[in-house]
DNA sequence: GGCATTTTATTGCATTCACAAATACCTGCT
DNA sequence: AGCAGGTATTTGTGAATGCAATAAAATGCC
């Protein structure tokens, strides 16, 4: 009894597939591993850190930070447990719905963020884009953006944040800039 | 005192980044819950089963599968462990080395996976190769292919153990064709 | 107004996973 | 032979993570 296959991979379908796998994995070990070392921050954590810092009121509801994090709620909830405890982040009630809890940066959040921010910058550079001509760069975004699951234009605004900043400049100011932008929105 | 700062990402190079991050979780998360569900098997489970159907005698050093493996060695030791108890592989000494243990693929192994081929090879098109051009999954085993840590010559052998498979075929057969090939190796 | 449904966040529980230490073994040097 | 140093694997332990169930609150329908 045949069962019925979807057309198997061929050679160019099987190296992008594991291409995507083994460069993410790489890629995000190294980030990690520099981060964790030098900072003491996990990456789900500065990733936290850095959609708050890029939000109105540098606040964000548990749900949309779900999102933005690569993390399930559940997940979220306990990773901002273990930033409050550190007194990175703290929680706010919200007036209009009485459900939603408000993830807030707190002063000694920021600084954390704007400690790692060079790490976290330098690593993405050296492990990923680095290694990417400007041509190969567009592609990825191109083909990969379609299948994160955010519009374009989300992306833009985000990429606007980090790209106001100038080459040679304080990583403080940089992130103090980029706090007043407002761009993060679930999909 | 201003810290000296790489260059900071241009609106490319974040949506280029973001889309690596944001795609990965989304394809991953979904083929490994139809995996789970449907074949109650994890996604490192069958990587680890696949990669063993592909070596010669259908084994594998611990050490090398870890590297294939998305999976640490302790992990993978504990992977391993649960396949074992399942009966799905079965450890074996290597007789020149007595450090290294092989893991082998069993009969019931290799039914698990021709039942599992199917669910896996419909998500990765589904949710990754369908939503990309020729040129689109080109330049992505271009551009992440040298990220990734192996050699194309490795990933081009890879592909032809899935390529050998035509269109309509029996599920069982091409694995069982595939599981002569050898080319699994270290970086 | 009151009850069913849906949404938001948290918690219980079990699993997965990695780092570091331990173990067993091999290799080369003297 | 014997030991120093390196390699392959496993184990101890703690942290991270997800799913399902729960709690609390909004929303809609009657």
């Amino acid at each position: 009894m045949a069962t019925q296959l979807p057309r198997p991979l061929d050679e160019r379908e099987m190296s992008a597939w594991h291409a995507l796998i083994r460069s993410h994995n790489r890629v995000m070990r190294r980030l990690e591993a520099e981060l964790e070392s030098e900072q003491r921050l996990s990456l789900p954590a500065y990733e936290v850190l850095a959609h708050l810092s890029e939000a109105p009121d540098q606040r964000l509801r548990m749900s949309e930070l779900a999102v933005h994090a690569v993390l399930s709620p559940s997940g979220l909830t306990r990773l901002v447990d273990k930033l409050a405890r550190e007194g990175l982040v703290s929680r706010a009630r919200c007036d209009a719905d009485a459900r939603v809890i408000y993830a807030v940066l707190t002063p000694e959040g920021l600084a954390r963020l704007e400690a790692a921010y060079p790490v976290h910058l330098r690593g993405v550079r050296e492990h990923f884009l680095d290694h990417l001509s400007e041509q190969q760069c567009e592609a990825i975004a191109d083909a990969l953006g379609e299948l994160s699951g955010v519009g374009p234009a989300d992306c833009a605004a985000a990429a606007e944040v980090e790209a106001v900043a100038a080459a040679d400049c304080d990583a403080a100011e940089v992130l103090r800039d980029a706090a007043g932008a407002q761009f993060v929105e679930a999909p």
